[in-house]
RNA sequence: GAGGUUGUAGCUCAGUUGGUUAGAGCGCUAGAUUGUGGUUCUAGAGGUCGAGGGUUCGAAACCCUUCAUCCUCCCCA
């Protein structure tokens, strides 16, 4: 019976190091959004499940983590508990049973609380939250039901200059990473509606999107049939494979796109969209796309008609990145612009556009490149011998002064044989050690040793100063 | 929600058609070595074989149930 201590399905603990590691991407990740004018804010853990319910389709209402009230088996609560029971069983809501529930993501919130105080914000209104979600997801390979999102937003400014500047977010994040042949695929919903519209029905673009969302992973082939299935006819899915085909370089993408949809209104609204957002993001133009890898030399941000994304309230242009090509993994992170999100809440006509980073896949996906900088392994700088009761006692001293000079520094916790002392340093990365003994005290000394090197000295305890330890 | 994988020492894993006392590497503890670590050598500790039930003279292995895990689909970060 005396069950082993466990934690929920999908959630993790993270010790020191992987906590290092996350705090090096969260720390990049703020440090860039601040760099561009973003205030940080943050909401509930929980949220009342109206606000979340019916904002991210179906399939994201599922995936809610409900929260149970409190109080149900109260005697006076019993019947409208019971009743409640019975309502959730038919597949529905019930607020006797659930009113409360974790949070899904960060863009609902935050469009719940610019809803609740627009009267106070200035605008636009630019802000960066970096907290956790949850999702009641079947946890897999870089999926979790607990992981950070880390989102930016601007609401309550139309301009395009917006998109740009996230695009250039996105790109010195990843590049202040490391994470070079990262893709940014962008694609602008009016596009799939004019998909759609020429293809005979603004209420076919879910049938269409779904479909042609999946050309990566099943291929030309499956899509057409996929097409098929969802009622689509033989004249609509050669248009669509038209569509899917088209190819090149962005130009020329954006080129084949206007000979296609350009006729309609709303298509031209997209391409202008999308030409202004490629044409003004002025990215460097060393990465490669992976559908293309002949053609090196392509910006990192990469066109992409496919590109649906899930979320159903995104309007205009929509974003996901994506880690290079040959590590297996999601998106890292997406976004995209909506233009009434706020009227969700009742205060409409706030337009706002946003990106998301996941810290989750980005750090496996570090973990998986190897590319995390040497530092990050490196908590305290100096350790102190532990030589004895006198001897420590010196050590104390001269381990104070060096910590009001920024060192990080700790002292051995007893006094051990000077193997054990050397092992703990050691196993914990800590690069230099100071000993102080009986001789060191008769001296006023410390021998300051390099564990990396080698190499050691013996220094005046008057003299030691942060700059022995770099 | 649907399908599959795996579960043996702190960690990574062996374990033959079911057969005596369940093994290895790494790690841990101690010693070689009472002021100089990483290397080496020696010794030692550590297991309800995920849990419960069944088949059998006998189960880590076979069957059932259950829990956990990882992966795939759906969808997503």
């Amino acid at each position: 019976m005396s069950n082993k201590p466990s934690i929920p399905q999908g959630t993790r603990d993270f010790g020191p190091e992987v906590v290092r590691k996350r705090q090096y991407i969260f720390n990049t990740i703020r440090s860039v959004f601040e760099l561009y004018g973003f205030q940080p804010l943050e909401t509930p853990a929980m949220e009342n499940l109206e606000t979340l319910m019916g904002k991210y389709g179906e399939e994201g209402d599922k995936l809610i983590f409900k929260i149970l009230n409190n109080g149900l088996n109260d005697p006076k609560n019993q019947e409208k508990s019971r009743a409640g029971f019975e309502k959730v069983m038919e597949g529905k809501n019930s607020k006797d049973l659930t009113e409360r529930a974790l949070k899904y993501d960060l863009t609902i919130p935050f469009a719940r609380y610019v809803a609740m105080n627009h009267g106070q914000l200035t605008f636009p209104f630019k802000r960066y939250q970096i907290q956790p979600v949850w999702r009641a997801d079947r946890p897999q390979r870089g999926r979790y039901r607990e992981f950070y999102q880390c989102d930016a937003d601007v609401v309550g400014s139309k301009s395009l200059l917006n998109e740009v500047e996230l695009v250039n977010i996105y790109n010195e994040v990843f590049t202040q990473l490391g994470l070079s042949g990262y893709e940014l695929r962008i694609n602008s919903r009016k596009i799939l509606a004019a998909l759609a519209e020429f293809c005979g029905g603004a209420e076919k673009m879910i049938d269409i999107t779904i479909a042609i969302d999946k050309l990566d992973k099943i291929g030309l082939d499956k899509v057409k049939e996929e097409l098929t299935q969802r009622g689509l006819n033989d004249e609509q899915i050669s248009t669509i494979e038209k569509y899917l085909l088209i190819n090149g370089s962005n130009e020329e993408k954006l080129n084949q796109i206007e000979q296609l949809l350009g006729h309609l209104e709303i298509g031209k609204l997209g391409i202008e969209e999308l030409k202004y957002v490629v044409g003004n993001s002025q990215l460097t133009t060393d990465h490669a796309d992976s559908r293309q890898p002949d053609k090196v030399g392509n910006s990192p941000l990469i066109l992409d008609f496919t590109l649906a994304r899930g979320l159903n309230y995104y309007t205009g242009i929509i974003f996901e990145a994506k880690g290079p090509a040959t590590v297996k993994m999601g998106s890292i992170g997406g976004g995209g612009r909506y233009d009434d999100l706020t009227g969700l809440f009742g205060v409409p006509n706030i337009p706002g556009v946003g990106i998301s980073f996941g810290v989750d896949r980005i750090c496996d996906v570090l973990e998986e490149l190897n590319l995390f900088p040497e530092d990050v392994y490196t908590g305290t700088q100096v350790l102190f011998f532990n030589m004895g009761a006198q001897e420590s006692a010196r050590a104390f001293n001269a381990m104070q002064l060096l910590r009001k000079q920024g060192v990080r520094c700790e002292l051995y916790h007893e006094s051990a044989k000077m193997d054990k002392q050397f092992k703990y340093a050691e196993k914990k990365n800590i690069g230099f050690i100071v000993i102080i003994g009986s001789t060191e005290i008769q001296n006023n000394t410390g021998v300051v040793k390099n564990l990396k090197t080698g190499t050691q000295q013996t220094v005046a305890l008057a003299d030691l100063n942060n700059k022995l330890f770099i």
